[in-house]
DNA sequence: ACGCAACTTCGACATCTGTCGAACATCCCT
DNA sequence: AGGGATGTTCGACAGATGTCGAAGTTGCGT
């Protein structure tokens, strides 16, 4: 008998204590991954299409996976978009500082000279 | 004519202002690597086949090439051996509190739970 | 109802990565 | 000189990763 088929399957997230240190490295050592969370780091929310990267919505898609799965970001549904929030408050809980110095360590130039 | 064959080639480290914090995230997402890090974080130096890790020594090799040519360490020669050291200073100037803050966070148990 | 907008899922594909064993290069010690 | 210790380099190989296009799902407007 067919299921009734829901919209997506629900993303599963970490719980906070599970956030695991090097998913979150690795989450971040991709130049569009990380964009993305320099991004949500100055907006406390943003629609998926909205990133100022440049990648095809399904790559794009694969990006936010892997940082829901690391414990990144959060998608909240509203309407027929996806607004993203960076997991701002778990991580600081998780990892003190660890967010913030990263987001400015790229912020003041991380890229090589 | 037959050059010289030198003991190996010079391995080339990234100028502090070059290291790059994508090459540094993703050097210390693989866990033989952070524990490299770890170890080197508690103690000033170490020959390379003394840390506790649990992989081929050209497996370590490999790896500690990419945390050289990430800017992490630095190799010195000394007798038979290479004493392996972080390079904390630079890493400090370039991108202040970074090291520190993922050192405690793995430290503090980064691993999920 | 129809079409459009916004995303996701599903292959496919080339590249990168971690791993190992074998072979080589140095240096120390006997 | 010979042997052992310490590491590196060189393939090889399986598995992960980033990328895309095509197709599918859901919800909003017209």
């Amino acid at each position: 008998m067919p299921r009734p088929s829901r919209r997506r399957e629900a993303p599963h997230y970490p719980e906070t204590a599970d956030i695991d240190l090097l998913d979150v490295l690795h989450a971040l050592s991709d130049p569009t991954r990380m964009t993305i969370v320099q991004t949500l780091s100055a907006e406390p929310e943003r629609a998926c299409g909205t990133f100022p990267v440049d990648v095809a919505p399904s790559t794009l898609s694969h990006h936010f996976k892997v940082l829901r799965e690391a414990g990144l970001i959060r998608h909240r549904e509203e309407a027929n978009r996806r607004l993203t929030t960076l997991r701002a408050a778990d991580l600081e809980e998780r990892f003190p500082g660890l967010l913030g110095t990263v987001v400015a360590a790229y912020r003041g130039g991380g890229r090589a000279s």
